[in-house]
DNA sequence: AATTGTGAACCTCTTCACAGCT
DNA sequence: AGCTGTGAAGAGGTTCACAATT
């Protein structure tokens, strides 16, 4: 399979979202002018990321939402259901379990995990609190394939590596620092300073 | 002022992040190579990043771990109070307001706003939240230079044009969709679900 | 001897522009 | 006539490689 860009993946993120509020809208039919238009791409640029996948419209008349919502939930491998786990109970990871936008999304938290003895065992939502020291038999238990960071930044890379020996190959990772991980494995960063900073290098900056 | 890439202002602020737990290690002097090893880049690319503002380093030497913190937080503004409004006290708003990360960067939450007349008038933390329809007299008595957007999609665009209308120019969406924003004001999305779906793509295609 | 700062080469991603379908 | 799909051109970002400096 040829490398595709990582900004084509997430521009396909964002179109896969858009029509699903066009189809919410009863359109049946779109031209990659108007996604272009909603997502503020160039519709060249929409065609070019589509055409690494396939061919989906007609010419002359567009795409059919539906059709192309579906081709890209199935690139995107969306039908399946992914299960996450979250490590670090926080307050980011209390907002993340309760955060609906994931399971809609075919993402379930299935298991919780934390190193304090105060919060292992409570329950939060449906879910207990199991302790990390037995994180290999609960990530085998649940089937995760995908675990969310949100531990202090000082453990991060310690939980990471635990979590890439015991197999787990997709992480998405909220401390705020770069992390090392074996090849074979992908590591995303969700990291707000690194946004603010830039909000505040544009206000800094602008105009001169 | 030349044009500044995105990238190289995100890779300033993961610099800058490295070298303050340098700092804090007590490392007084560090190479461009050193850098690029803990973020995962090269050490072409961190010298070139900070070429775009000064020379920083000393031939033979490197650079001084506190010298070159500091430069890197004035090219970002960091040193500056930012105050911030966050809009929609949801699970996501309620997780920023406790997340300490962002004080210590300089970024104060000082107003909250929602349209939930359940809301209005409670308080989080210190803070009580005022009502979103009378946005522009607070953004102004709070000075409000940055605000966060973590409301639902559907009413994601009329609050950003509330904002802007109102004279923000800076907003960080947390709103899973794109939004327009007029010229001369900045926009950072910051949406989990595109990093969960690169995550879901690289699992679903990985291996040929 | 070590390491920066940077022009030039290289590579990747985006946009153009138009042939080809419907 | 309208819009897609795509090779070619263009723009932008990254890496190379080396002169300059300590």
């Amino acid at each position: 399979m040829k490398k595709i860009s990582d900004s084509t993946i997430s521009r396909l993120s964002k179109y896969y979202r858009t029509l699903g509020r066009l189809i919410a809208q009863k359109v049946k039919t779109v031209s990659s002018d108007e996604i272009a238009e909603i997502d503020g791409v160039t519709s060249a640029q929409v065609r070019k990321d589509l055409s690494f996948f396939g061919t989906f419209g007609k010419r002359g008349l567009g795409y059919s939402t539906a059709d192309l919502q579906h081709n890209i939930g199935k690139i995107l491998g969306l039908f399946k259901k992914w299960n996450v786990a979250l490590v670090g109970v926080g307050n980011i990871g209390h907002a993340l379990v309760d955060y609906q936008e994931f399971k809609k999304q075919g993402f379930e938290i299935k298991l919780l995990l934390d190193n304090d003895e105060n919060k292992i065992g409570t329950k939060v939502g449906d879910l207990e609190i199991k302790s990390f020291s037995d994180a290999p038999t609960h990530l085998e238990d649940e089937k995760i394939q995908i675990a969310i960071v949100a531990v202090p930044a000082n453990v991060a890379q310690k939980v990471v590596n635990s979590l890439t020996d015991a197999g787990v190959r997709a992480i998405l990772n909220f401390a705020p620092l770069s992390l090392k991980v074996p090849d074979g494995v992908m590591i995303k960063n969700e990291n707000m300073s690194i946004e603010l900073e830039a909000l505040s290098y544009f206000l800094t900056n602008r105009r001169k």
